[in-house]
DNA sequence: ATTGGTGCAAAGGATTTGCAGTCTA
DNA sequence: TAGACTGCAAATCCTTTGCACCAAT
């Protein structure tokens, strides 16, 4: 309990990022180049949490004028997840979802209305990873509850 | 209860199928009638516990000589998995895999090399699945673990 | 005959890629 | 200026669809 508290106590500093020098350092700390169309997809993405698709950040980010080109946002999403500062979700199988909350938390996946939602903290736990071949290692563990409407 | 025990003992027998009447007789009980390519899908597919895409599926049927066309294979797939003979894994944003194993158990997914194994019982536990809203019910509870190659 | 199943090719949608032009440091 | 980054369109890849033909009841 009282390490989900701090947990949300960090991310909603990271959701309350509202100002371009905020999301500039932000960028730069991550080790990304804060380039103009980065910049504005940090903020339309990192505004709040959220999931989106690509496709919505695009139309997000270009809503009152074309700034960013499909093609870079795709390549910046895709940046942002190898960086650390977005999370990818897979779980629907016709795209990507991208989360801006990048603690640890599950998911929600409702399968008729294609809605992704977070799990909070105490809701759902994991009793122990199991121990891996001396090959690999772990890169996250994503837990997804899926659902659908009744009747 | 009575129901979900008699369908796991059906289960745990499926890695065992061979013949060719043992395959149309779990079709038929899975309410699905058992054509030569649903038969011949099936063989393949349930031989043994195994993650497949449709599109290894789609070569495995054809190996010897073209079978079975590219949307039967889909298409079948597709109603294995509504039927419950197949579980659909999502990991992979390019592709879905079938897995012939239809009994609790979660994943572990190599990033890198693309390659999806079990990850058995007790190794992995779930607390509690959270209460949910009176409108949904839950269809599953998926579990990965992430991993990718050292070094 | 009617209903369901299959095959083929075309369509669809998400994501990637090649390359020329542009910006950042 | 050199190396990164972006944009556009074309290309890819997986999956779905439309429709004519075939099969089983």
């Amino acid at each position: 309990m009282f390490d989900s508290e701090r947990v949300n106590t960090m991310e909603s500093m990271e959701s309350n990022i509202k100002t371009k020098s905020q999301i500039v350092d932000l960028l730069v700390n991550h080790d990304v180049t804060p380039t103009q169309q980065r910049v504005k997809i940090a903020e339309v993405l990192l505004a709040r949490h959220q999931h989106l698709s690509a496709d919505q950040v695009l139309d997000d980010v270009n809503r009152e004028r074309a700034v960013v080109s499909k093609a870079t946002v795709y390549n910046t999403l895709g940046l942002f997840a190898r960086k650390g500062l977005v999370r990818e979700v897979i779980v629907d199988p016709s795209k990507v979802f991208y989360d801006s909350n990048t603690s640890d938390h599950h998911h929600i996946f409702n399968v008729d209305t294609g809605k992704l939602e977070d799990l909070h903290g105490g809701m759902l736990q994991i009793g122990s990873v199991p121990a891996l071949s001396d090959q690999v290692e772990t890169v996250g563990v994503d837990v997804v509850v899926r659902v659908r409407n009744k009747n």
